[in-house]
RNA sequence: GCCCUUGUAGUAUAGCCCGGUCCAGAAUUCGGCCCUGUCACGGCUGAGACGCGGGUUCAAAUCCCGCCGAGGGCGCCA
């Protein structure tokens, strides 16, 4: 079977009048006319308009839509409203046949629910509002790779699978490794500081684990992170790539993904700079004027981050926290000792990434896991490698999906992942 | 773990509150017939549904209970 193409739809154009040519795709519609009939033919590239009429009638014969045809046609000018060229077909061949009834509308004319579009997530591709997303996806992930890359930071790939669970924090997912315990990570942390020793700055675009039994709309057991972590940089400097690289996100998919914004039917915004930086203390203070009283130390509840929400809408960030709220590793403020080096980077009342200054001196780190009854032996690998010249050094993670809702807003993770896992699905 | 909402053809819905007018209605999809410029083609025609189980009642899609499924919120989330 020849399933050879001589172009792609977005190749043909109306210049190409009276030549033969042979192109794929996926039947999107149908319209039959007695004699004549129309068919709109999609590929990865576009759409376009076949014309079949006379003698070549019999070319329908088996044909419906989402079937995936192969089709020889010479192009002409057409008198379509939304075509100035259409191909007149000349040998359709049926590659494979959609079988009816389809699990969901693939047109997108009733819109399917989630659910349903889900169960059959790869037909929901065929759907440009779903394909869009995903094309929009692609290009935030390269423009992080150019933006990152060109700040001088190397992409690593961190282990997944863990022998230690002892970090505190989320549930992990445990799994049987040869007969040992082992989870599956939930963030590449200790590693990308540890990269920092030789390569300096490092990042990491991938997917963690978190075994939290958690329904909302903005979490997931499986998502995707964007980790750095920079030595010779203190959290403010890190808090700068993470707005440029941001605005550069923003900016670039606002200028080049008309089509997929059209799509969404949702234009992309390209937020104002610099963002602004709020610090807990005046956090408490604003909620305070705002009948939420909360004391130093108390961390922020979805009440509170709602209410922060409407007061800084877009992106801010909220900056020095209290040690208490820190993990381990987050290095302190020269000035307070209470206060840490640390930010979270919110959207309104949605938490994007986090990050900060991290402890860099292997004794102030020990003592740090002792406050916080970890114990340092469980850190026996990771600390080693601070007696090998660790350079002081920041970072963060960024919730990938989270800000893809941001992006093209909508306000639920699982529109923009495409076989999300939650507590009650992990299936397909 | 707690709370709220919800389940009607392939899809997406009307009907439910206020039981009888519903052997469940319109759309779209799918099948058949007609149609030579459609473009959400049109016309005629046909097929297709009350999540499961129990209860109340003369009568249940509609009210009640249980189960199952779905959506959302809180909490959890170095």
């Amino acid at each position: 079977m020849d399933i050879s193409r001589t172009h792609l739809i977005e190749d043909l154009n109306s210049s190409m009048e009276g030549q033969n040519i042979i192109f794929g795709g996926w039947i999107v519609d149908l319209r039959k006319l007695g004699k004549m009939a129309f068919l709109t033919v999609r590929d990865v590239t576009g759409m376009c308009q076949v014309i079949v009429k006379g003698d070549s009638m019999n070319l329908l014969e088996g044909l419906n839509r989402q079937s995936v045809v192969r089709i020889s046609g010479k192009i002409q000018t057409s008198k379509a409203k939304d075509f100035d060229f259409e191909v007149a077909a000349i040998e359709i061949q049926v590659l494979a046949k959609a079988e009816y009834p389809l699990p969901i509308d693939p047109i997108g004319r009733l819109e399917s629910d989630i659910d349903n579009r889900l169960n059959a997530r790869a037909l929901d591709m065929r759907n440009q509002k779903t394909a869009s997303i995903f094309k929009l996806r692609h290009y935030v992930l390269s423009s992080i790779r150019e933006t990152l890359s060109e700040k001088k930071f190397i992409e690593i790939t961190t282990p997944k699978i863990i022998g230690s669970a002892s970090e505190g924090g989320a549930n992990l997912f445990g799994l049987d490794y040869f007969g040992n315990q082992a989870y599956l990570a939930q963030s590449p942390q200790l590693y990308k500081e540890q990269m920092t020793i030789g390569l300096e700055r490092v990042f990491e675009i991938s997917g963690f684990y978190r075994a939290e039994k958690s329904h909302t709309g903005r979490h997931l057991s499986e998502f995707t992170s964007v980790d750095i972590e920079a030595a010779f940089m203190d959290y403010t400097d890190v808090m700068d790539v993470l707005e440029s690289l941001i605005i550069d996100v923003f900016r670039k998919t606002s200028e080049k993904c008309n089509t997929e914004q059209e799509n969404i039917g949702h234009t992309i915004q390209v937020p104002d700079s610099p963002f602004e930086r709020v610090t807990y203390s005046q956090a408490l203070d604003e909620l305070k004027n705002n009948d939420l009283k909360l004391e130093f130390g108390d961390d922020l509840m979805d009440s509170h981050l709602r209410k922060l929400g409407d007061i800084h809408t877009g992106f801010y960030f909220l900056t020095d926290w209290p040690m208490k709220l820190k993990p381990f590793y987050i290095h302190e403020k020269d000035d307070d000792p209470t206060l840490s080096r640390s930010f979270d980077l919110q959207y309104g009342y949605l938490e994007l990434s986090s990050g900060g200054r991290r402890l860099h001196d292997p004794e102030q780190l020990k003592a740090r896991l002792k406050e916080q009854e970890l114990d340092p032996v469980n850190f026996a690998d990771h600390l080693e490698s601070f007696d090998w010249g660790m350079p002081p050094h920041s970072g963060w993670g960024l919730g990938l999906d989270r800000l893809m809702t941001v992006l093209i807003g909508i306000d639920n993770v699982r529109e923009v992942v495409l076989y999300p896992r939650d507590p009650d699905r992990l299936k397909p």
